[in-house]
DNA sequence: GTGGGATAGATAACATGTTATCTAAAAATG
DNA sequence: CATTTTTAGATAACATGTTATCTATCCCAC
């Protein structure tokens, strides 16, 4: 082992027998891709003391007041275990309400408060204006043809 | 029945100052894909007790041993907060060695123990299968073609 | 040499991810 | 109806994600 061995890894194709190069492989690639993604959303999120996942509750709460937990669970990718502690910070923060469900006593939908609809008014065209700039940056055509393959994989996977 | 969606041919500008539909982001949709690949994989990890992140520090160690932690952070998308917490338990239980440096006593190379390659032995084979099976439920070309995507994506944006 | 910055890694603190289990209420079944 | 099963949501326990900070070492200009 000399000393110093920089970075350069063993080359781009490994041994034959072995895994795929991991780099290569598609659920690191959807990792990664997500990661370049959110970067770009991060300082946006960071100067309005949201969380990406609590920004993604907010957006779909806006788009569907009254959803149940079950619902939002699924729209926002978030499992109920999560949900449930998000729920209960945005609800004390102010963010939110839950309200039971007359005649299904196990069920609650969820709204946002005026405070939590000042949040997303006030987010919301920045964001947007982001995820244009990445369009931009990718290419209108190339982005949709993107999600559309990745709904594909998802639709032949299930 | 499913909750379903508002099915209003409206599209994702349906009204004016909302966001996209949620479903139609691009980070959302990656967050989808990689759910749904992932839980191909997961009764094999949960199989062998091994995490997903677990599993991909296996393989990359396996790949290049002697690597240091923060190569191994940047090649397995994890950072080094997490893998430093992994790393203490993954030795702990045996699975991988953490050597000092001569020359540089800031840093440490890691490496696979015997029990470690004996995972990787016992894990991979079935790992490429379910890979393989992804690939062929997808198609080859398919695939190949969505990882280019994502990593021209990456590229473009960084 | 020495002080100041840069780098490798660890730790703290809090949020979320994941699996298993729990409770209560609704639905189905006999 | 009573019993069983299913469903909605909460909680526990542990692993990981994220940001900020800390320590120790190395590097470099002076």
């Amino acid at each position: 082992m000399d000393k110093d061995t920089p970075k350069t890894e063993a080359g781009p194709k490994a041994e034959a027998g072995q895994l795929r190069r991991f780099e290569e492989a598609l659920p690191i690639a959807l990792l990664r891709t997500r990661e370049v993604v959110m970067a770009k959303f991060r300082p946006h999120l960071a100067e309005h003391g949201m969380t990406e996942q609590q920004w993604r509750v907010v957006r779909v709460v806006q788009q569907r007041p009254g959803i149940d937990a079950t619902a939002l669970s699924e729209a926002c990718c978030i499992l109920m275990p999560s949900l449930s502690r998000m729920l209960k910070n945005l609800e004390k923060d102010g963010f939110l309400t839950r309200t039971k469900v007359e005649g299904d006593m196990r069920r609650q939908v969820i709204a946002l408060t005026q405070q939590g609809n000042d949040l997303f008014a006030k987010m919301a065209p920045q964001s947007e204006a982001i995820y244009a700039q990445i369009e931009e940056e990718f290419g209108k055509t190339e982005m949709a043809a993107l999600i559309d393959q990745l709904q594909t994989l998802r639709r032949n996977l299930k």
